[in-house]
DNA sequence: CCAATTTCTTATCTTAAGATAACGTTTTCA
DNA sequence: TGAAAACGTTATCTTAAGATAAGAAATTGG
């Protein structure tokens, strides 16, 4: 487990200042519970049947969350630099993964174990910007995944695709188009079908 | 507008304290920032194009989500008592709801405006425990959604509806089959022949 | 209590997705 | 750099879902 470097650091500090910002005091006492993880391509931040005992900050690269149901692969959600990473039902309920979490290109990532996690909530210093970080963050992530249940629900395979080219640039350009399928909830065939289709 | 009855209160500080216990100077100050909402049956919580101004906690009945899609009703979610309700992402973000919330019989519902949550949030006496308190509620969501959003990528519909059928009770119970269906992202009839597929 | 509405099923037809395999292209990495 | 693996498209066949309509059963509400 490496140091984090005074800009890798900062670069956190920034993002997370979109919820809440520490002052110098408490700075100092946070980055005491943040490690680094370096994971190599397709190493895994996670795998089914392990607890997640991490949360972290996508510094560099990319990981890729998916499952493997009757031998096959499985994408279910991707995160990218700036981004957060976490089994977060694991996480933060102690029960076994039931996805892998997978480096897709050497990615560095900035990490809070659960122990640590706890220790911020319960250190009179900063319990009350870790709970109102954890607050902004879930929120966050919530409307995600609110927004997506809704497209599901509400949307074509074919206008899913469509919105993502608009919305999920990142996406698009960074991910093989067979994982794109998944996380659409299709497969990779008739993705290519619906590119076909929408070229006409 | 009416006023929230000591059981009503009781009951929702009794849930509420899975997540955070309220001493009674906190209690106090608390209920000062609560209110009741009765709506009859088909009333409904928001409707699209409004800002969803406030969070509720269903103290009986029930309320169904719902989107308007070039004239059809399609279900999204449901709420029971003891639950919450809330379009989270306009409550949350300030942005106009896109779906109905509605009534599905007499609904009582205990209700925090989005002033008196702000209001709660910036009050030194509440304000820890608030946090605290959105950020698990915001948790236990986020799991639910994720949990959703997996059965959409990984399963097929008459998998999703053979898992409701164990742990959906309340939604298979007292919620018509058509309503089902849309939230499992299916059509009614493509449900009722699910129904029939699994019988023989 | 009865007419109106809602709900569920069934049937038919259409459309699109899943499974599988083949093939050419690109990428990987030893 | 060259063999192997990964990737995207296309074709075929199968399966299931969507659209629509009709009719029976259940529920509702005046």
């Amino acid at each position: 487990m490496d140091a984090l470097s005074q800009q890798q650091l900062n670069q956190f500090r920034e993002h997370a200042a979109a919820y809440v910002e520490f002052n110098e005091a408490e700075w100092i006492i946070c980055i005491q519970h943040l490690a680094l993880l370096k994971l190599k391509k397709k190493e895994h931040f996670v795998v089914p049947g392990q607890v997640c005992k991490t949360i972290g900050f996508v510094l560099s690269g990319s990981v890729r969350y998916y499952h493997l149901i009757d031998g096959k692969d499985i994408t279910n959600y991707f995160s990218f630099e700036n981004d957060y990473v976490s089994s977060y039902k694991s996480f933060l309920t102690g029960e076994p993964c039931i996805s892998y979490i997978q480096a897709l290109e050497p990615t560095t990532i900035l990490t809070v174990s659960k122990k640590n996690w706890d220790a911020m909530l319960n250190n009179p210093m900063l319990a009350y910007k870790i709970e109102r970080f954890g607050r902004l963050l879930a929120e966050y992530y919530l409307i995600c995944y609110e927004d997506r249940v809704t497209s599901f629900i509400t949307q074509t395979p074919e206008e899913r695709y469509l919105k993502l080219l608009e919305s999920g640039k990142d996406i698009i350009r960074r991910m093989p188009q067979h994982y794109i399928a998944n996380f659409l909830g299709i497969t990779p065939v008739s993705l290519s079908r619906i590119k076909r289709r929408i070229l006409v």
